[in-house]
RNA sequence: GGGCGGUUAGCUCAGCGGUAGAGCACUACGUUGACAUCGUAGUGGCCACUGGUUCGAUCCCAGUACCGCCCACCA
């Protein structure tokens, strides 16, 4: 049957899509060989990223995605044990998110009003049922992954490994639980890590209050210039701060100035009086403030400022929380006036834990239940109600009467700030107070970077490892707990603390929790048992504030304990003994994805496929999350299994549109690469990305780019067309060996073919992913398109016909080899539709040609021939001869070696530059001339011939030769040149000279002529 | 504020010490038996600027300008 004319790519790869999965041609070591002395074959893997469970195919997944798929491919046909692990990321707050989403949209009862496991259910049919999407859609990418073992970070071995890590780091002091100052996400109401934020630069304001003296006391405030003259001075009773979040002053523990400040040296440990709050707060003197900033003065909230935090720490300063889990002002907790009492205490030395410091809420009643941003509205009123907002005089002119007259007016200075948002919620993230659970980074980093150092794992290209040293080497602690449902629970059990009395009674104090860290619950239960000597009840969820509260209170007793716990929780009845409860957080998505690689390969069973494939080969990702992931990555398998986790890491960029802007949904530019694929067939778009995928580049993807790349499959179809047509391949199957060829033309092209495999395997080892594109590109369609095959016309039916079809045969096949890790839809297709194969492209040899196939002295014919032919074309364009007129032409000048090339190759000139005969002699009159090397020809075109056109033709070639003369010739007369540049340059400056003047002297005599006719 | 990268044809990008490249776009011609998703021939560049190193610089070095990206706690 005859092929069609174009490639249906929609028809081909549904088709060879099924096909491939039909025979699993991507199963772990699938066309695996042994070395011809019984080696192992070598092994090669690489993880993918897993996209989220929930997710859908982009833009830079596609991108990704085709580069590995290409590195599989390539070394699978090579031979090499090849895996390509897929899967997804359950992806903790992402997914969550979209389901609350959908529970809503769908009228369903909210996350809170289903409860934690039937809301759990949700997300598993929500996953059931959606989360198969993205992987289809890298099945119709064309990625061969081995789908067989699809992995999913909460199945399988995986949540076992998980929780396995997470007990030998507990117990090897490599993750803590701790009060820290945490990013807390009021939308989603849970920490999350630095790496979440986005500080983006928005609008913001300044506010400046005055903090009153306590006891009416006053102090010269004075400033002074540069050179030390007072330019102010005044007596203040107050102490000037500025803020740009007010509503945090209500939790101030003091003010702080630097002790190099003259201005506060005589007020510094005075007391103030903070506004609206019943409370006095120290000036105390700390490196932070900058005297030259501002007033100097910073307020300190150390439980709602990073910076403050710091210096709360350093001081011994009480952190007064107050925000409720959404971000209002705290609404819990005693009356204001009776915090308010035991603050005082607090700060006049009374005992106080960090729990109870936690619970007091301070904020005064008027404010509780705001929101934090209303709370910021009332209490610059209210400080403005108050006369202690800094004003500054304005002049008003009064529009009825024209008078002038001052005012005082508060200063509010408009001003840019840098403002923490939730990546995901797009929420004003809050610096909050919180008990979470914490990875001692600091205590793993160091072989991750050793590792990097040593070269043990490269990074590509070399400026991503500068980013990767660059944050390791500061790196803070990784907060790894989150407050959702949807994720790893914590495996941490809780329970009051016991102690035995001398009277051998354990007693419980429940605000004194315990924590045991284990794999199961029932191991769990048995340390809790052994410690408390009776075996605990486990109850689903956490005591209430409440419990905890009572638990303060009264100092319980096991008995007393167990009866308040009995009585309010889950229903269980008195007597149910101790109760203890786990932890309810969740671990961060991307502490079960730095899992990823040894999770994937069953850890901690040592499965046959962690041995093989693991270490992985490389790893293919964005840069975007060289912190978030890969550096998390490299400190988990070397903390837990002390080995890296893959050799080479590939980082590439964001995937742009043609413009270089950032796709979003918001611009309109998003392309969505199924789009893509439906328009242009999934081949055009490898293609496409392949050929973008330069080192360190930017990625910009442009849809007439993709277009081209289209046209290239058709371009390659159709030459296999004409072979199929010409029956190229009747009477043999896929040639290994390059058939023994005579016809210059076919050793020529053999040559061609060795050279482009030896480039394509030169590119792909350096990661030059558009540098095969290129190879490939330039092969087929600029060698073997456009002169191959136009050369094998006339030779396949003369009497190098054998020779030049088998020759065909083996270029084209090799052509599809080379391109198929690039291009395996139409490749594939097309290897089945010509030839007998067998077997499937895709698991076909990738060939072994040597540069021995290099015919140097075919090559040079060929560059002859095909310089000849164009400049014969050339001449005939520019004399406007009509495409369908044969001329003839005459040689006036031929050395030996040129007639022989004209010789050999006389059908494939006459032909391709439309020549009818070639005869010997001097120029006709009225006929145009052209040089090439080694000979001189004119052709004959009386009547024909505008001589004006061709003089100007020629005189532009000599404009040309001469600059290139002058060039060749000013460097050989500098004798520096000749005395310090290397000899075969030297050489090769003085053979192009000898050329190119050898030209001009052709041309000037062709002009010379040219000016006789005219 | 710190770090990283970019500036080459109208556009998107390669190249990187020895005569400037590709794709797209553009111009002219063309249904020559694979291909109009095509062919043939063309047009189009002080390789950002200024210095330096070198026999020679788009390429290496220094500085300048502009443009990106990442990180960062100035209240």
């Amino acid at each position: 049957m005859p092929m069609e004319k174009n490639f249906d790519a929609a028809a081909a790869e549904a088709r060879i899509s099924a096909l491939w999965q039909e025979k699993k041609v991507g199963a772990a070591g699938a066309n695996a060989k042994v070395g011809p002395k019984g080696e192992k074959p070598q092994a090669f893997s690489i993880m993918i990223p897993p996209p989220n469970v929930t997710g859908s195919l982009h833009m830079g997944h596609a991108f990704n995605n085709t580069l590995q798929d290409i590195l599989i491919r390539w070394h699978r046909m090579r031979g090499h044990d090849t895996l390509w692990q897929v899967g997804t990321d359950h992806a903790g707050i992402a997914t969550q998110m979209v389901v609350e989403r959908e529970l809503a949209k769908a009228g369903a009862p909210s996350r809170r009003e289903m409860g934690r496991e039937a809301f759990l259910a949700k997300v598993w049919e929500w996953k059931d049922q959606s989360g198969g999407t993205i992987i289809n859609q890298l099945k119709r990418l064309g990625a061969s992954c081995d789908w067989d073992r699809e992995a999913f970070t909460m199945s399988g071995n995986f949540p076992d490994a998980v929780i396995k890590v997470f007990v030998d780091m507990y117990n090897k002091g490599l993750i803590y639980r701790g009060k820290r100052l945490v990013n807390w996400d009021p939308h989603f109401e849970t920490a999350i890590s630095d790496l979440e934020v986005e500080n983006v630069e928005v609008a913001g304001h300044m506010w400046h209050f005055k903090y009153r003296l306590a006891g009416g006391e006053t102090y010269e405030y004075v400033e002074r210039d540069e050179d030390g003259l007072v330019t102010l001075r005044e007596t203040r009773d107050y102490i000037s701060i500025a803020t740009t979040r007010p509503e945090t002053m209500l939790g101030d523990g003091a003010v702080a100035v630097n002790p190099s400040d003259a201005r506060y040296a005589p007020i510094v440990g005075k007391m103030v009086h903070l506004p609206l709050c019943d409370r006095l707060i120290p000036i105390i003197a700390d490196e932070y403030p900058d005297p030259n900033f501002g007033s100097g003065a910073v307020k300190i909230t150390g439980a709602h400022d990073f910076n403050d935090y710091q210096v709360a720490k350093r001081h011994g300063l009480p952190l007064y929380r107050l925000m409720d889990t959404r971000g209002a002002m705290r609404s819990d907790g005693a009356a204001y006036d009776v915090a308010v009492a035991r603050a005082r205490e607090i700060a006049a030395g009374a005992e106080a834990s960090e729990a109870e410091v936690d619970a007091l809420n301070l904020v005064p009643e008027k404010y509780r239940g705001m929101d934090r941003f209303a709370a910021r509205a009332a209490v610059v009123a209210d400080i403005n109600a108050l006369g202690l907002a800094v004003t500054v005089l304005v002049k008003e002119i009064d529009e009825d009467t024209g008078s002038e007259h001052l005012r005082l007016e508060p200063v509010v200075e408009a001003k840019k700030i840098m403002q923490p948002f939730g990546d995901r919620s797009k929420v004003v993230i809050e610096p909050m107070l919180t008990d979470q659970w914490f990875v001692d980074t600091a205590k793993i980093v160091g072989p991750a970077l050793e590792a990097v150092r040593s070269g043990a794992t490269k990074i590509m290209p070399e400026s991503g490892e500068k980013t990767y040293f660059h944050w390791l080497e500061n790196i803070e602690p990784w907060c790894i707990s989150r407050q959702l449902w949807w994720g790893h629970q914590i495996p941490v059990w809780y329970g009051p603390s016991a102690t035995k009395g001398e009277d051998g009674v354990t007693s419980f104090n429940m605000s004194e929790r315990i924590a045991i860290c284990a794999a199961t619950e029932a191991e769990a239960l048995e340390r809790f048992a052994t410690l408390y000597g009776t075996k605990p009840t486990v109850i689903a969820s956490p005591p209430t504030d409440r419990d905890l509260a009572k638990a303060y209170e009264s100092n319980l007793t096991a008995k007393t304990l167990i009866a308040a716990f009995a009585a309010d929780t889950a229903g269980l009845g008195a007597g149910a003994g101790i109760l203890v409860y786990r932890d309810p957080d969740v671990l961060d998505t991307w502490f079960s994805s730095g899992l990823w690689p040894i999770g994937t390969l069953g850890w901690p069973d040592q499965t046959p496929e962690l041995r093989k494939y693991f270490p992985t080969s490389t790893l293919i990702t964005g840069a975007d999350i060289i912190f978030f992931w890969v550096a998390r990555m490299m400190m988990m398998q070397l903390a837990v299994v002390d080995q890296v986790p893959f050799n080479t890491v590939y980082l590439h960029g964001l995937v742009r549109d043609a413009k270089g802007k950032k796709m979003s949904k918001s611009l309109g530019n998003v392309i969505d690469p199924l789009e893509i694929i439906d328009e242009f067939g999934a081949d055009a778009l490898r293609f496409a990305n392949a050929a973008m995928a330069s080192l360190g580049g930017t990625l910009k993807l442009d849809t007439a780019r993709i277009a081209g790349y289209r046209n290239f499959g058709t371009k390659l179809w159709n030459a296999c067309r004409f072979a199929e047509m010409n029956g190229v391949w009747e009477g043999h199957s896929t040639q290994t060996a390059p058939p023994a060829a005579t016809a210059t033309a076919n050793k020529w092209i053999i040559g061609e073919t060795a050279k482009t495999l030896l480039e394509v395997n030169s590119a792909l080892e350096g990661y030059r992913f558009d540098q095969a594109a290129d190879s490939l590109y330039k092969f087929v369609w600029g060698r073997v398109c456009d002169w191959y095959v136009e050369f094998a016309k006339p030779l396949l039916v003369g009497e190098h016909a054998g020779e030049t079809r088998a020759t065909m045969a083996w270029v084209l096949d090799n052509s599809m080899i080379l391109l198929h890790p690039i291009m395996p839809f139409i490749t594939e297709d097309l290897w089945g539709q010509t030839g007998a194969r067998e077997k499937l492209l895709v698991h076909t040899d990738w060939p072994d040609l040597s540069l021995s196939l290099v015919d140097s002295a075919a090559d040079t014919e060929m560059a002859w021939v095909i310089g000849l032919i164009e400049e014969i074309r050339s001449a005939r364009t520019q004399m406007h001869v009509p495409v369908g007129l044969k001329l003839d032409i005459v040689a006036t000048e031929m050395d030996a070696a040129a007639k022989a090339a004209f010789a050999r190759n006389e059908v494939l000139i006459k032909r391709l530059a439309r020549i009818e005969t070639l005869t010997h002699g001097a120029a006709p009159k009225g006929s145009i001339s052209l040089a090439v090397d080694g000979a001189s020809f004119a052709l004959p075109l009386d009547g024909v011939i505008d001589v004006a056109e061709d003089k100007a033709r020629l005189s532009k070639a000599m404009d040309k030769l001469a600059k290139e003369i002058g060039g060749l010739k000013g460097r050989l007369h500098n004798p520096n040149f000749v005395a310090s540049a290397p000899e075969d340059v030297v050489e090769e400056v003085k053979s192009n000279l000898e050329a190119r003047e050898e030209e001009a002297a052709k041309l000037t005599a062709a002009l010379k002529r040219l000016s006789e006719i005219g």
